[in-house]
DNA sequence: CTATTTATGCTCACTTTGAGTATAAAGGAA
DNA sequence: TTCCTTTATACTCAAAGTGAGCATAAATAG
């Protein structure tokens, strides 16, 4: 093992260290009509009852034999155990808090999730398919403001942490979370930020609101039975608040959408994608403006006469665009 | 080993899989003056031949036992190796390619280093100190282009990866790499894009321009005994370049700058840390009405008599933005 | 034929940007 | 002291980009 920067003391407890497991998590994402969806597995392994089983992400270990890099193990078993081809792929996070799976606590060896995020459009599965196309916003419901603002928001979840913040002892952390749940939340004049997923997953986890969060899950639960969201396996629902924050991040200045949309589509159904992605709606005269403008879709001169109304252009993504504009994504202006 | 999607290949896969190393790595970025820095250790297992030692990051193991997060892991050990104390970190990517590392390839288990991402005031370095801040931009010279393009691009990246492209073979590979080309340095009428560091880097690790590729260079590498920029340990560069990348694209949404800087400053010299990073030179007036206009900053009412001409009124960063504006960092016009 | 539905073109006020011009306040040199 | 150089800071102005909405076109369902 030369491998080091020669520090002795690094190289002993290096090579001192207990094995490692790594597992390749894929969060592969798809839009149907106007619902973003989510393949998933049954994990059985974390329901001893013998009931059907949680949702689970894809979940596969980094063969070191076959797997040369790691993003062809991420594509070389989603093949196998759906059926389907990656095309877009993008690592996401890497997961290594010790007890991150509950199981683990009873000294097993460390396990280290890798995930990525991928695009596809829906597809039939094939491969030994347990996997299942499940709505995204099952599982963080708060997060599709589509229809405006989510009720559970006021309702249930601001209240429920404002309690927590309240009765927090440590003068700092208790400011240090009202201050939190604000920005989270967009409270006190604050706007909610639609790019802040993973925060406002990870204050409802600690504050013991989700069903993931450890078996004591508090007061501030109550009359929270399954918790707020259907729940996933291990933390499998944090990789989804991660891909999805990142996703509607990046698809402001990347044009990822197109990864998710047939070869030629209406700008209706674009804007519908960005919509379900981003979770808010959108201005349409002002969308179309923003995309032909911006050089991202020519017309093809085709009409689609199954609108429901007057018949629509149907228009391809132009990919020279890449060459051209230096941000190339949607961006998201108000609505 | 109850943890798994309950699919039997793969648990069983799982179990009969090599240990995996885990190594954490950290680029640890500060601005001294105009200068940004960053924090290296010499490597001597690199360099059999007995000198000096080529540069490297600093290089931990992750100790399962001592270590509950990933990120302790990575403060703990800076905090040994280094003496240095981080503020900012975020985890940047993890490199799991086989055969990083050359001495890897005699039978060793396999290899995987997770990158963070730190900003910190410069400061001294105690600890064992092997460590050593050097200019960041000597690593990629090409980056910096506050006194105009680097003429070692047209020079001599340029022509060299258009002979690459030209001899490659396959038609469609060729023109994937002419496009690539293009779209990364900038060339035919496209901008250069300052957030695609680490695409520059891979071409010119792909067509053997950097003395990291491996040791047959190749005859595009004529003249360049070196080969472009100073060299580093293993992959760390292409670590460097995903982190410039990352952090150019931050700082234009995030409040991150402040961490390179004293509690105040005057516009000009946060102006001058954003010009570091961004390799590029701003617009002042411009660059001021965007940061007080934009509430990142507010006067101490003190001035800086130090300046050279009129004295400067000191500033500090308002903390109070990251609740106010959506994304709150230093837009980066072009000049 | 008409109401309804979706598509698409266009206007208008307002904000943001890029690029300068002009003036202020230090220190150093003549 | 006065002037010259240097950096700071205030303002202007045109061009481009955004948010909202009005108006018209072209289908389908009664």
């Amino acid at each position: 093992m030369a491998r080091t920067v020669d520090d002795e003391r690094a190289v002993a407890r290096f090579e001192a260290a207990h094995p490692f497991m790594i597992g390749l998590n894929a969060v592969i994402v798809a839009v149907t009509e106007e619902t973003p969806r989510v393949l998933t597995v049954r994990d059985s392994a974390n329901t001893p009852d013998g009931r059907k089983g949680v949702a689970a992400l894809p979940f596969g270990p980094l063969d070191p034999e076959r797997d040369r890099t790691l993003e062809r193990g991420v594509r070389g078993w989603v093949r196998e155990q759906t059926g389907l081809e990656l095309g877009y792929v993008e690592q996401l996070y890497t997961f290594g808090d010790r007890h991150r799976d509950p199981i683990e606590i009873q000294g097993g060896p460390r396990m280290l999730s890798i995930a990525y995020l991928a695009l596809v459009r829906e597809g039939r599965l094939s491969g030994d398919s347990r996997a299942e196309w499940l709505d995204y916003y099952d599982f963080l419901p708060w997060e599709d403001r589509r229809e405006g603002p989510s009720e559970v928001v006021p309702e249930e979840i601001v209240p429920r942490l404002r309690e927590w913040v309240e009765v927090t002892h440590d003068r700092t952390l208790r400011e240090t979370r009202r201050e939190r749940v604000g920005i989270a939340f967009g409270l006190n004049g604050i706007e909610w930020d639609g790019e802040r997923v993973l925060e406002r997953y990870e204050l409802m986890y600690e504050a013991g609101l989700v069903a993931e969060s450890s078996s004591e899950r508090g007061r501030f639960a109550e009359g929270l039975e399954e918790g707020l969201g259907r729940r996933m396996a291990i933390d499998h629902r944090r990789m989804l608040a991660t891909a999805l924050g990142r996703l509607r991040g990046k698809i402001k200045y990347r044009p990822v959408v197109f990864e998710l949309l047939p070869p030629t589509f209406t700008l209706l159904q674009l804007q519908r994608v960005v919509e379900a992605l981003a979770g808010v709606r959108l201005h349409k005269q002002n969308f179309r403006r923003l995309v032909d403008r911006g050089g991202l879709v020519e017309g093809t001169g085709k009409l689609d006469l199954h609108t429901g109304g007057r018949p629509a252009e149907q228009f391809r993504f132009r990919r020279e665009v890449v060459k051209e504009r230096r941000a190339p994504g949607v961006g998201l202006p108000s609505g």
